[in-house]
DNA sequence: TTTAGTTTGTTTAGATTGAATACAAACAAG
DNA sequence: CTTGTTTGTATTCAATCTAAACAAACTAAA
């Protein structure tokens, strides 16, 4: 018997059933009611009614009485996300471990952070995340309510291969070719999935945030320093190996600054956080107070240097523009304050380098979601991954 | 009566069907057996059967008979991507228009070129168009072959709005904010489907040329200026209104030089054709022989002059690769003799500005396709939407 | 030549999914 | 209390695809 082959398609019966249409409408709108389930997805009454009734059955909703008043005709009934099904985040930092539970339906059930004093090793990391989460995981269970854990969600603030889950570099952590994924799910026996930290601040602002409806959206992110996501046409873009969006290498001037990584003339180079605290005699201080010495202590220097700043952004962006023609800009970290503090300036930038047509329609926002933007993103990994076959994840006892 | 919402989804009669991803691959394969198609899509043997004769009642595919030998077993028996289904591409240029007519199983049944003397107007364009189409339609009447016409796909060389059908700026023709889309439709009754050339040509080459079997591509193709096609995870991007991948826009340096758009310092004001003509001591040759006086006629100051421009490319392929991460880069036009002037260089300089991960695995190759390589990416726009909905298109008596 | 084994085509009988219909239930407005 | 509107539910029907059984067409080996 020769072997049968692995099918390059999906059928039918595999593919992107109703099943999943409905309960992704529930998770993205927490609460609805059956007709509105009818009119968002064209199915029949009779089928959102068996639908909803299998998702219920398999724990990922719950049915809520009717509730709507004040209309013509039968109220129609509501369904709820579960409040019991949890996605756990988990986010390495150089100097902490911020573990957070996140349920179906968008709630922040559980948060915790551990401080480090100093940095700490790839293994050593591992094992303090599978000390937390068992541990999490015994409380979760004596609770009064029935949680159910449908996997984790890790939030790298570095380069991730997603097919492999192996982290690549990362180079504050300074981490390297660590398989992540694989040693966690050995260790948890749950599913595991890993991201970078701006990919699903990007995923975040899109489903909760500044670019909610937007499908076309990139994204930069200036911690030390800048990371990108980029999600064109409602997915994200990976590339082949997954690195793709590494939008801080960018190189725009002919300039002989190094970045991070030791090229020249990038976006990272030209525009860096360690250089405004510098001109404003600053050091080690959180995104909050740099914004208000940068917004409210304006000297000639710093207006100097936010200028060169914001004309390196734009032009960043300009290109960005021209090769994407996104329809949403998300600013986050600290552009969000670098773009405050000159946005018409920004935005004379990116029309003198961008051409006009990409321009038209095109909107930039700052991130609208705070702390638990990342959480949130690294829940929807796993999230989406149920609402892709919710059948597989059975009810527990 | 309330009005029926639209629904925002597209629920499952009306999503991929199988009987779309089997004609799909009989289009990709021109010519496959029933068991192929059982072990590429895992249908089964019955399904199959009558997908296939459905398929050729329609007209897509013909039936021919068992013909495969040496092996054990029944012989399978094949089928063929129709010779009759004909979409028709439509190419203006400068000073020509070409007009072809490509079979549903990729032979190019019929070409002829018309040339201008003095470039000509829009609506001239569209006049002639329409004249030249006429007369072929009849004559593909009156031939012996009972060909049926699927739709008109149309090679500008300029932005398209891919939504709206409209030619937002087409520089070298002089066009803008021209609807070409609907005015063909309007006079020849046949769908009618428009798109940038150098998206068309990264089409054709990731369908039949040296991007076969890639996901993730780009593609940059040098005429007088630089155009780009990108495709990532199989789908082209296309951005909000469908100006993306304009590669030639993006600026890679902080020199002063304009390019066509009056931009500063981007790859399009590096790298140009004009220059490189100008240093060889030439004047509106042919590629053909720009190539040969480029690569044989090696002088200190042609040397120079390629070698900037090779920096200035590999500059932005690094970006491009750090943006992207794609499997394949395609180079087209005159940058394919550029690349192959100094291809050492060009990946020494890929290298310097790229991060390391982006460039494992990635490939840069030229173009393979020759002179069809457009009418075939054009067909293309014509033949997926028939095989996305291939009911739509009954049989003609 | 015969026989066994392999692979494919064909027929038939389900399983699954979702639409359509009819009717009952729950509401607001007269 | 009646009428009109909207939703829930049960039944029937159509479309799509699988599974199983059997027949057909081939190779290979006895």
């Amino acid at each position: 018997m020769t072997p049968k082959a692995t099918p390059m398609f999906e059928t039918r019966s595999s593919g992107q059933s109703s099943l999943s249409l409905v309960l992704g409408l529930i998770h993205e709108h927490r609460a609805m009611t059956r007709s509105e389930i009818c009119s968002l997805t064209g199915l029949s009454r009779s089928t959102v009614a068996k639908l909803v009734t299998t998702l219920v059955n398999l724990g990922f909703a719950s049915d809520t009485g009717a509730e709507q008043i004040d209309r013509v005709g039968r109220p129609s009934m509501g369904v709820d996300a579960s409040k019991e099904m949890l996605a756990i985040s988990v986010h390495p930092e150089v100097d902490y471990l911020e573990i957070k539970a996140v349920a179906f339906n968008g709630t922040i059930v559980h948060s915790e952070k551990h401080l480090y004093d100093e940095p700490i090793g790839a293994y050593q990391a591992v094992d303090d995340m599978v000390q937390v989460i068992d541990s999490l995981v015994a409380d979760l269970e004596t609770s009064d309510t029935n949680y159910r854990i449908l996997g984790i969600g890790v939030i790298v603030p570095g380069q991730i291969n997603s097919s492999t889950g192996i982290v690549r570099q990362a180079p504050h952590l300074q981490w390297s070719e660590f398989p992540i994924r694989d040693l966690l799910t050995e260790r948890l026996s749950m599913p595991v999935f890993v991201a970078n930290d701006a990919s699903l601040g990007c995923k975040a602002e899109m489903a909760y945030g500044a670019a909610k409806g937007a499908t076309d959206v990139v994204y930069m992110h200036g911690t030390s320093g800048i990371g990108g996501g980029v999600f064109m046409n409602g997915t994200e873009l990976k590339g082949f190996r997954g690195y793709a969006a590494e939008l801080g290498h960018m190189r725009i001037s002919s300039g002989k600054e190094l970045d991070y990584s030791g090229i020249q003339g990038t976006l990272e180079a030209l525009v860096r956080r360690d250089d405004l605290e510098a001109v404003l005699g600053l050091k080690n201080v959180s995104d909050e107070d740099l914004e208000i010495a940068l917004l409210n202590n304006r000297t000639p220097e710093s207006t100097a240097l936010a200028r060169r700043q914001l004309e390196a952004l734009g032009i960043a962006t300009a290109n960005l523009a021209n090769i994407f023609n996104p329809e949403v800009f998300v600013l986050a970290g600290f552009l969000r304050f670098l773009y405050r503090f000159d946005q018409n300036y920004f935005h004379r930038v990116i029309k003198k380098h961008a051409i006009p047509a990409v321009l038209e329609g095109m909107q930039v926002f700052v991130n609208e979601l705070g702390t638990n933007s990342l959480a949130i993103g690294a829940s929807e990994l796993v999230f989406q991954e149920a609402i892709a076959d919710p059948a597989k994840y059975v009810k527990r006892k």
